[in-house]
DNA sequence: CCAAAAAAGTAATCACTGTTCACATTTTTT
DNA sequence: AAAAAATGTGAACAGTGATTACTTTTTTGG
């Protein structure tokens, strides 16, 4: 991932700091972890004064709540792309597709559950969660993230959550430590395969 | 939980103060989130100068490894417990006292995952997470945070990718924001109990 | 076209954080 | 009881998020 910096050579206006600032969230994060991201840091990678950040964000929650909509975003469209396509399994596909963002972009996947660092208040963010949402709806969970949620069906859950707990089971480390990104993969699509008998018969299979 | 002060009016030795700033910690943790824990803030919750941590924990790091490996003492006694009654569906019952603890002490069960706060290298903690692993053996895992583990069957791992991401769901505010506790207990039972099918014939059934 | 307003940058400063260090007090050991 | 070890304090340090007054550039309306 190559970082927009200044247009120009010292140039007095950046011209896409609100964006090069979520590009070096995740650069950073990525590298150091998503807890050692500072404020302060983004801006002395992009180079310009930390200061500067707050013209573009009220504060670093509002930037991480930034973050994070953009990892549902994508989260959604690479969960659509699969979605699109023809599959023998499309539920198992989909699900590989959230394992497989999981994996690549651990750092957003964090982020976007992280709900310390979030403001759920904020428009966008309820907007893209509440499309990430309704793409679950048609992998395997109707409402995420919402007030009046209606409540899943044991087998809708049981699908979303074994997806979930097993890319956050990769992404904080706790399995696949020695497995590259195919071996994790590979892992992941055999599990969800065992799933496939709960799941016989219903809408999600 | 009462956090423990001091032992008498002004006395200059606390007595507890490694044990009280876990509790510290954890109060914090359930007020404030996990990531507005500050060790001036423990500090000043028991009535102790802040260097005074110092004493006791290498850095802050050293101080939540040994909150996460309380909290997966905590967790694998709670599992030893439930295991050692006799139930008609083991794995049910050992996969909700997971989710139970998780629920109850959501500060604890965010720690012990989040690897940035952990330093992996620290004895108590490597042994506590492999007692943990044990544990999880009789129940759906053989061997977790393990350098050389074993891969785990696929319903092995289907059944603790399940439990985990249930109770990741629900601690991260993703579900079950209107169900109480009991609410959400029987959400999660009957999630688990779906789960029946794919585990037939296991001995993990 | 150009003056005025808005947008987007800077530098200095603030309170708070983790951490260290020299020192004080208590407890334990010899 | 003296010495040593353990456990506390208070004052510092650099780094953090955030605010402020100010500067520079861009946009806009008569």
């Amino acid at each position: 991932m190559r970082l927009i910096l200044r247009h120009k050579s010292s140039r007095y206006h950046h011209g896409h700091l609100a964006e090069s600032l979520l590009e070096a969230v995740e650069e950073l994060a990525e590298r150091f972890g998503l807890e050692a991201v500072t404020l302060r840091g983004c801006a002395k990678l992009i180079g310009v004064a930390p200061s500067a950040a707050f013209k573009h964000y009220r504060d670093k929650r509002a930037l991480f709540t930034a973050f994070a909509t953009r990892a549902l975003r994508l989260m959604a469209a690479r969960m659509t792309a699969t979605a699109s396509q023809p599959h023998e399994h499309p539920f198992l596909e989909v699900g590989l597709a959230y394992v497989a963002f999981g994996i690549e972009r651990s750092a957003m996947f964090q982020a976007m559950w992280r709900s310390e660092l979030i403001d759920p208040s904020d428009a966008d963010y309820r907007q893209a969660s509440q499309h990430l949402g309704a793409l679950l709806a048609g992998g395997f969970a109707e409402s995420l993230l919402d007030d009046d949620q209606r409540k899943l069906s044991p087998q809708e859950l049981l699908a979303w959550s074994s997806v979930h707990g097993l890319t956050s089971l990769f992404v904080e480390g706790a399995l696949g430590a020695g497995l590259d990104h195919a071996g994790k993969l590979a892992y992941a699509r055999a599990t969800l395969v065992a799933l496939g008998p709960s799941l016989a018969g219903e809408t999600v299979a």
